[in-house]
DNA sequence: CGAAGCTATTTTGTATACATATATTGTTAT
DNA sequence: ATAACAATATATGTATACAAAATAGCTTCG
């Protein structure tokens, strides 16, 4: 089975449970979560596989009770799936389904964008466009995950000034249900160049106050993401 | 305390706890979360109001963990609120985040409307018709509950209309987290002719294979609604 | 050789018991 | 009288034990 939190500086004690780092405040479902969750987005729980109770209760070295409610939680985002009395799965999406996805992320982001552009102050003009910045210098040097960590940064800032936080969590909410597909496309040719120039146009668009353009312009870039993906998925299966 | 499932015809049984309904095949936890969504869409537990585990474990003859399970499989539809330690409560919705919340419905029945449009079979029209007659005729003989189940009927016919299943299920979830307030709207005075006239301009949109139109008319028509609980809502806070 | 049915094992679901944190109440001191 | 503190009570969180269902493995029959 995966390693959960293989990358996230050893997280293996000797007791041999892996640690749950000291939340004080935090109840163990809910750090359970956390932990779950980011091995789900960062791809170390293969889509589809069963998540076993009692193995995760071991590793973790809790009782299966706030594994249980972790897993609810987790249903909560799309990102477990529930089957009665058959156990739970990593939710895996179909090529069918990130189409539809895609569909309503287009939507949603192209709301965020439009509002932001609508709504944008000064300063949160001068953050987006610190952080395309980075992207652009990150984007130079060629490192992936930086590129892909800042990306989201980017996107993030455009949920907040959007001012809307439902609409904002809500955005995130899909965005973290495929992130696991996502990372996988980052790595594709020209997808860092053109990722550049797509955040470039939508900054601009913002930052002139140019709400339909603002829209256009995120949708356009979530659909090619979407279809990029998809000839990715489409090479491998 | 409101009475849970008081109107669905004698839930109370005579060793005083509250039945379940026989579903066999079912966890607790999921029957469990079927009635308290319902308790909570129909308006019989209050926004805001705590539910107590050892009260509704007692109320249903159970223990206290399926109760908790359920309470976990409902904050995924955001119908409840868990803060770490200190309960649940049914999650009450401020007059912002449905400002907010019907910012984001109307995008995306919108997007419903216009992907009806463009994909709308022949049958699904006759069908999306034959509800748009049943509600005009609910319209006329003035039975604002038979009204308000069949203005359901028109908008879940375009959500399947849209074939995106995705899509239809999130627009669903939304609906649901704020049908609580939307039944109090529907008793407003022009509310109902109001409802009928909108609905035959996105139906003749969707017929007309129009997507532009279907997309601002289905758009319009939700603002609207939201506009209106706005208003009804601050006559009374 | 394959399929159907039964038994055994494993895993999920539920109940109960215990630990711990939060809320409440009452007391005391300023 | 009010505010701060302490003791109690209550509710949530977690662990363990038990029940029931699903899966797997085996036997038997066609």
């Amino acid at each position: 089975m995966a390693d959960i939190g293989a990358h996230s500086g050893g997280g293996r004690v000797k007791n041999g449970h892996e640690s749950l780092e000291a939340s004080p405040g935090m109840t163990l479902a809910e750090r359970l979560r956390q932990k779950l969750e980011g091995a789900i987005a960062a791809g170390h729980l293969e889509p589809g596989s069963r998540l076993d109770e009692q193995e995760i209760a071991q590793r973790f070295g809790v009782s299966r009770t706030p594994v249980r409610e972790a897993f609810r939680l987790m249903a909560a985002n799309n990102l477990v799936e529930l089957r009665g009395r058959q156990g739970a799965t990593v939710r895996s999406i179909k090529a069918q389904a990130l189409i539809e996805m895609f569909q309503v992320m287009a939507e949603l982001e192209g709301l965020c964008a439009r509002l932001a552009a609508r709504r944008v102050s000064l300063a949160w003009g001068a953050e987006i466009g610190k952080v395309h910045q980075q992207l652009v210098a990150a984007g130079e040097t060629g490192d992936i995950d930086v590129f892909y960590d800042i990306n989201q940064e980017f996107h993030e800032a455009i949920y907040e000034a959007s001012r809307n936080t439902f609409l904002a969590e809500q955005t995130r909410k899909l965005r973290n249900q495929v992130a696991a597909y996502r990372r996988r496309v980052t790595r594709m040719p020209n997808r860092i160049a053109d990722t550049v120039r797509e955040h470039e146009a939508i900054m601009r668009a913002i930052l002139a106050h140019d709400p339909e353009r603002a829209h256009s312009a995120m949708r356009d870039h979530v659909n090619l993401l979407g279809d990029n993906l998809l000839d990715f998925l489409a090479a491998f299966e």
